[in-house]
DNA sequence: ATATTACCAGACTGATCGGTATACTCAGTA
DNA sequence: TACTGAGTATACCGATCAGTCTGGTAATAT
């Protein structure tokens, strides 16, 4: 209980992967070495090895703590009480907030497919992210999973992304939610108060 | 003009854009050694720094030779005599096939940004790509180009594009097309047969 | 008391990176 | 003929990378 003295009150693994998790989002995988990840999470260099085999494992890590991450965030955002529409629009008005403020680093899954394209790893945490957010949508609008709504509203939250990390454009994300919206709209024509 | 029996048939320089073009677009532009590019080219390593600055004046030449290409590509897959829909649903059709034939490796200019997250010039270039696409979806719908319209076929290609990268479902991106089509439709109802 | 476990500090290795330097060939040209 | 410009081949440089190893500290468990 009361081992807080000297014993580190996070573990090293924790530091690492909190390290991790702000380099590898914000100045890209590649361009982040294993040392400077530890100096920044306080750590030995040892300590990393010993909770995790490689570099890749560490990244797999760190794209799972963004899974969970992204799970938590869209739960925070929303607010079950809202319309359907609002319980959308919440997530794109999140993402278009961050362009502005100049804090979107993109997408950790896409980049990571991007910056790492042969790792078979990376590819699987960005499939299960992707079924993720189809599940996350069909529970917000009340549809199945497979169903043509859903899959145009996965799309309209890639183009959002999209639009943000490369176009740097809020307006556009903005444009992405109104589509979004008008699509649960017209999914869901008796729905203007509530969601349940 | 008969100059052509030991002076290089290409230049050095053509053969480097062309190596690069090859090599930075299938294996990523952080995975691909200066020395690959050189010895892939069949050239000197001198050649390269002769002809580029450096390694990013070389990826920004290969970006700015990407830009003239899907340019060119785009002109090819456009029949003026279609009617709008077919000429929009051309572009997202040739992304589906390239995703079916396991042959599409992203949009150089979104993995650009991503691979090389600082560097501006090619921020630059992926700017111009950009607007360069929604130039050419505007004529093809023949609005202006910063309708709304247009901007919701940018959205829509942006969105293929992840769909056919991070997700590799070309099904996704034939929604996506579905969506673009339905877009076109009704921003043109009559609008069946031509396209001018 | 001792063995174990988790940690820290930092030197070290081998490979690879982007980029430079040296020395050469050869075709066209003034 | 002698110079120039574009090219080739290859050795080399300093930096950085992922990953290993040594050696020490301190709390815990036996």
């Amino acid at each position: 209980m009361h081992s807080s003295t000297i014993t580190p009150i996070v573990s090293a693994k924790a530091r690492l992967l909190a390290s991790a998790g702000h380099l590898f989002h914000e100045h890209g995988i590649n361009a982040t070495g294993i040392d400077l990840v530890v100096r920044n999470a306080g750590v030995a260099k040892a300590s990393l090895y010993n909770n995790f085999a490689n570099k890749e494992a560490l990244v797999v890590a760190y794209l799972e703590q963004e899974l969970d991450g992204w799970i938590g965030n869209a739960h925070a955002l929303d607010n079950p009480l809202s319309p359907r529409r609002e319980r959308i629009s919440a997530l794109f008005e999140a993402l278009a907030r961050s362009v502005e403020l100049n804090t979107f680093h993109g997408c950790p899954f896409t980049n990571a497919v991007i910056e790492l394209p042969e790792c078979a790893a990376v590819r699987t945490v960005a499939k299960r992210y992707r079924a993720v957010v189809r599940t996350h949508l069909a529970n917000l609008i009340g549809a199945d999973t497979t169903s043509t709504a859903v899959s145009r509203l996965v799309l309209l939250y890639d183009a959002a992304i999209t639009a943000a990390k490369v176009g740097r454009d809020a307006a556009l994300v903005r444009e992405a939610s109104t589509m979004a919206q008008e699509l649960v709209d017209a999914h869901n024509p008796d729905d203007s108060q509530q969601s349940r």
